[in-house]
DNA sequence: TATTACATTGTGGACATCCACAACGCCGGA
DNA sequence: TCCGGCGTTGTGGATGTCCACAATGTAATA
């Protein structure tokens, strides 16, 4: 079973044996990986928790794996830990979406603070993404003309004039609105303007 | 007339001028301030375009500068230069919102690029806090009946359901409904609901 | 005190939506 | 070739919404 957990990754075996010690006694679930490679070779779409990212590692950086994660489509809170950092280094960094990044030798309560809040902030993602998901799944299942129609519906649109546009009759408009709110499972052409809200909106930082 | 530019604040006369020098043969517009506190008192909300702002400076901070605007509710993106900077201050300021941080000596093209992004990122905001704005005036209409009226209707409620729920009669609900269409300038609720999600929704960065 | 804003309710009709029942043509897969 | 999904359309009725016309009571304000 896979529970939420801080995936320590550092090329540098004393410090993962370290922090791994450190969320233990501070009962912070965590796993620890020796490389970019073997995490990301292991990893699992719906894995859950946070990442604590070496940057200078042999092999992929830890800002490659960064970028190969994001490019995977994870949303993980990614959290960096280096020695040899500099601002441009670290404005890059958080600009792409970095979660924080710190700098050897960093505070050990410094650190289980920033990933418990790490922890946090993905389980609201992980609700986020499932209401997410679901609506998604309901959308799946119209069809081209359904989905046409929806969005007429959601300008809020008369069947009449929803017909017009389309070239079709009223009555073949409510049968298609018919499929679309049973599929997107609501009851109203109101729930399902905030349903679908649900996983547009969002966009554009 | 307040049009959109770069706000350059330090207390380095050398640099302000310097700087006034690159952004007007790139042209970008740009004004200059020999202090926070002299930026702080001109500002006026409205005022759109973005702030470069140095962090050493006699009197008010740079940081200090950006806390106190962003206190009286300006979102203007603002870009840090320092020449004394470190990792932990920059990845700071980054969190609390700046929209970027660099060091001295920088390339000349390189903040030109920057504050370009800066300004085209801040046109977007005035449009979505233009939108915004309009919707809040007229949710500010609304009594608070019919604010109560509105919130059943978007949960996608029938006029019978809030009136059982209000206790008043559906006659009642229909008067409110009329006036909340009425006063929020909408032909329909699903129109309601999309106008209204445009101002909830987009929290929770 | 007179005015105004607001909440409340009723009647009646026009218009829109929801739904059950029924049907036809097209197209792709078994 | 037959079946099933899809888009299409119709009828008719129950239910919900929009709106004009009309009215009453309360509280705050000018």
């Amino acid at each position: 079973m896979t529970q939420p957990c801080a995936h320590i990754i550092d090329d540098d075996e004393a410090i993962r044996d370290a922090l791994q010690w450190l969320f233990k006694t501070r009962d912070v679930a965590c796993a620890t990986w020796p490389s970019a490679e073997s995490f990301l070779a292991a990893l699992q779409p719906g894995w859950r928790g946070c990442a604590v990212l070496d940057i200078r590692m042999d092999g992929m950086s830890g800002l490659e794996c960064f970028d190969v994660l994001r490019q995977r489509g994870n949303q993980l809170p990614v959290i960096f830990i280096t020695g040899h950092g500099d601002v441009p280094m670290a404005v890059a960094a958080l600009k792409k979406g970095a979660f924080d990044f710190i700098e050897k030798p960093f505070n050990d309560s410094d650190l289980v603070d920033i990933v418990m809040r790490a922890l946090e902030i993905d389980a609201n993602n992980q609700r986020a993404e499932a209401t997410r998901e679901t609506v998604e799944a309901r959308l799946a299942l119209l069809t081209a003309r359904e989905q046409e129609v929806m969005e007429l519906i959601l300008a809020g649109k008369f069947n009449k004039v929803i017909a017009d546009e389309l070239c079709i009759s009223m009555r073949t408009v409510e049968a298609h609105r018919s499929k679309v709110f049973e599929k997107m499972e609501v009851r109203s052409a109101v729930e399902l303007a905030q349903l679908v809200n649900l996983v547009r909106n969002r966009g554009g930082h």
